[in-house]
DNA sequence: TCCCTATCTCACGTTAACGTTACATATTTA
DNA sequence: TAAATATGTAACGTTAACGTGAGATAGGGA
């Protein structure tokens, strides 16, 4: 079916990575691409897919263990119902994680937009502690209200 | 003002971290506590809140020198207007990874959900291409509308 | 066929973010 | 005050995910 083949220097410039990068991942067995005669290896139109996916999941920072047993959750379902259960529970923990990971992502993005709005609203004083001058700092003002002010305000 | 000061082993237990990464985050800058006159690390409850931002920026993946840029913000917004507009900018990036990066995770999260209703309903071949007894595989069908599902189905 | 670029297989190098002794003080507890 | 813990510095070890040559074929164009 698929008649396309391409060699590993093609396939890192169509995916914008590397030659090692790709070998890292064979290494791995994360993607075994099939031989020439002499060796040279060859992807399809599906290992460039799988590729993608690949990348795309290493980007947002799953580690290749991490991948590699999100890609073995096709061999575990066909395997009986007690491991198909073990599956399930480790997808609902990676949803889990995931979801996780969303909100403290979201969380830390409406603090630095609150906090960018307090400073700019203090363009007088120091912003630190010992600062006499600007008792009604909203900076400091805010600092319980707002966690990662406490990381723009001078520790004491 | 404040009155309580930890030393590093309370700490460290406190926010669930060990002794050698605050130790870390000082040589790394971000975190300089004061020290009695015999040496001994002393943290207040700033150093705290600041430690736990620390820790939870980092448990997002963000990189020492991220997170160091971030804590900036305070001292380049005090220096005039050109930096200021340099900080602004460099927030936006942040933001704009952020919410990207919030995407990214919820396309995954998606997926696989939609991947994992695709599997089920396949119990019966066993989701290779060369599987010839289930021509109508739904896995095979959903390969391109659903990414994640190429790293499941096997390489050719 | 000659030449040049691409690939192959080792195998050692690199960076971030800590972990882990080792050995010397400091502090706390019995 | 002695013994048990905690903390200090210094420095080498560790892991993941590649980067970077070295030296030897392979493949494609003039």
């Amino acid at each position: 079916m698929e008649i396309n083949n391409y060699k590993i220097g093609e396939v890192a410039s169509k995916l914008a990575t590397s030659i090692r990068t790709i070998r890292y991942y064979e290494e791995e067995g994360l993607l075994i691409p099939t031989r020439t005669p002499r060796g040279t290896r060859l992807y399809s139109e599906n290992h460039l897919a799988r590729l993608h996916v690949i990348l795309r999941l290493a980007k947002l920072g799953f580690s290749i263990e991490a991948i590699r047993k999100i890609a073995e959750i096709r061999v575990d379902s066909q395997t009986g119902d007690e491991s198909s259960n073990h599956v399930e529970h480790h997808l609902e923990e990676v949803l889990n994680t995931i979801g996780g990971q969303i909100k403290a992502l979201e969380k830390v993005s409406h603090e630095i937009n609150d906090a960018r709005r307090v400073i700019a609203g203090c363009h007088g004083c120091s912003n630190t502690p010992s600062t006499q001058g600007c008792p009604d700092c909203p900076v400091r003002k805010n600092l319980n209200d707002i966690e990662l002010l406490n990381l723009v305000w001078d520790t004491e």
